[in-house]
DNA sequence: GTGAAAGCGCTAACAT
DNA sequence: ATGTTAGCGCTTTCAC
């Protein structure tokens, strides 16, 4: 595997100009910045990352924490994240957060992140207090997606804007029953963006002088099965309610799951709308608030990559646009 | 952030004392050993990546080669791997291919992962011969998850016994007609798999004297909702199929989707067993062969850390265990 | 069992 | 515009 002195001792030049050439860095002569940059290509020779990341304190690399990558927007976000990081030639190192089981509170303190990463991406998480001090410590450009963290820099939805939309469809098409199917208090899940959905939800209802009673709120854990389960309690009783919200479209699925297993008609006997526009929800035929979350992680990795290379920071939050997609899950009541 | 030079002033030992005793060498005195890592403790210490790879050779990071996070299969695999490389204090980075927009070619010598991966876990993933040969001269441990790819090793499950379970389900069950969605051909994805599923597929048929017709395959492209839409086509003709064997359980998703819009029932009037046993498919009441891609990727990582630690290599095919588990959508036919 | 010293392959001043 | 010289923070001989 070749080095800088192979390129240098090829092309004659120092060590310190093969360096500058490849880096696009000035003075350097077009001439020489060509000839080195074919004996570069020719030997094969990429700069070693720990030799380049040790002198320059700068590794190329960020660090994406997920708390589980089973989930779309996980995957989505991470793919946009790695996507645009990699176009810089930076790389994305996967940080699990084995979520309740302790491995969280050692995170930045054990881990080779802690030197290994420029940057740090954190995705849909609450960080705890400790956590967010530590991460503080660190000094290092920090994004998180998908959630409002107090003291770090944020992209993702209005989530009160997107709770309008699907709200403001479902009470337009006559609806005065509607529940919540959301997520809660799941260790290491945001739980501001559960809370916040929730909240308009509820809200969205009283404003119309609508109840909106505790038991017509299940958690859906953000998991497709658990909320199967949760709308199978809360279609099952007396009372039913004529159109359910969920919290996303994986939730949104097991809604209408579970409608299916008690025979309802969707949607004359029961209107779903969810949020997201999984890749899934047209063939379900979902009525939902549709988000990018491959964006948003490109525009997470931009914001770090910009912060990086000293761009001073923008806006403290940045919001992806969010729009109603009516499929035909949704109708009047029946 | 504190060096080991700070360490070994506060224990009056050297820096190279205090690197064995942080990494467990021998000749170090129990004593000498205990005083140092509280030391290191107490200050936060964690040797840098960087400085510990450039001298010793050794990243501490492995390489994951996904051609797409959005499936079942990669995120568990993924996740399974990443578990098992922190284990050891190895850091997992990911490597999307972008399959088709020619990223692929330019892998493995563009890509800092040349210089930053000790080994590279690739998934479901059909080299290119110029990959496959790329691959070796980077002469790094590799193991491939997810399917046979010559040369690599490979950690994956027994295909055919997996379509054997399937098969011989629906045929005992006293199904003629049994149709494949199944994948095939999709760029950068492992046809490996998907035709060692067809074909077993056409070969159980066959072994009992079963017609196999060209129009009882449709590609579902490993992806929910193509293979709806195989499905729609499969099940709207004539002579329709009375069960339906899918390559993987999305695609069988897509299936027990389109046997609802077209008023089928299941299991009465269509059968459907899918591969995997995915989180969902018990909400899906579907019947299916298990499989535990976490475990696989699991079983991966530990292969390229033994490799990396000196240990012989074991069988260069590593089987992961599969079952028949047996749910709502088969059934006799109707 | 422990220390001294020589790099690992780069980048970043500082010269020229 | 280019070369020289120090390191960056570790690991690893080789002495002791």
């Amino acid at each position: 595997m070749s080095s800088i002195h192979d390129v240098a001792r090829r092309c004659g030049v120092s060590t310190a100009t093969v360096s500058r050439a490849l880096r696009g860095l000035p003075n350097v002569s077009p001439r020489t910045r060509q000839l080195v940059q074919s004996a570069a290509a020719e030997l094969g020779y990429v700069a070693s990352p720990a030799a380049a990341g040790l002198s320059s304190g700068r590794n190329r690399a960020v660090a994406i924490v997920v708390p589980s990558m089973a989930r779309w927007f996980t995957t989505e976000v991470v793919e946009g994240a790695d996507r645009a990081l990699r176009a810089e030639g930076y790389d994305a190192f996967l940080v699990g957060l084995e979520v309740g089981q302790n491995g969280r509170e050692r995170l930045f303190t054990d881990s080779l992140l802690r030197k290994r990463a420029d940057a740090v991406i954190a995705l849909g998480i609450d960080f705890t207090p400790d956590e967010r001090r530590e991460l503080r410590s660190l000094a290092l450009p920090a994004v998180v997606v998908g959630g409002p963290v107090a003291g770090v820099r944020t992209v993702g939805i209005d989530d009160v804007a997107a709770v309008r939309l699907a709200m403001g469809h479902l009470l337009a098409l006559g609806h005065t029953r509607i529940a919540h199917v959301g997520g809660e208090d799941e260790w290491g899940m945001d739980l501001t963006v559960a809370l916040l959905r929730r909240r308009e939800w509820r809200a969205a209802l009283e404003r119309r002088g609508l109840p909106a009673p505790d038991d017509r709120f299940r958690s859906g854990g953000f998991l497709m099965p658990m909320a199967k389960r949760a709308a199978l309690a809360l279609l099952g009783g007396t009372e039913r309610p004529t159109a359910v919200f969920a919290g996303s479209d994986e939730m949104a699925f097991g809604v209408l799951l579970a409608a299916r297993d008690l025979g309802l008609r969707v949607p004359e006997d029961l209107s779903v709308v969810g949020i997201d526009d999984h890749a899934w929800s047209a063939s379900f035929d979902l009525t939902t608030v549709r988000q990018d979350p491959e964006a948003q992680g490109g525009a997470a990795a931009r914001m770090v990559l910009d912060e990086l290379s000293g761009v001073p920071a923008q806006a403290p939050m940045q919001r992806s646009p969010v729009s109603l997609v009516v499929r035909g899950t949704t109708g009047p009541p029946g």
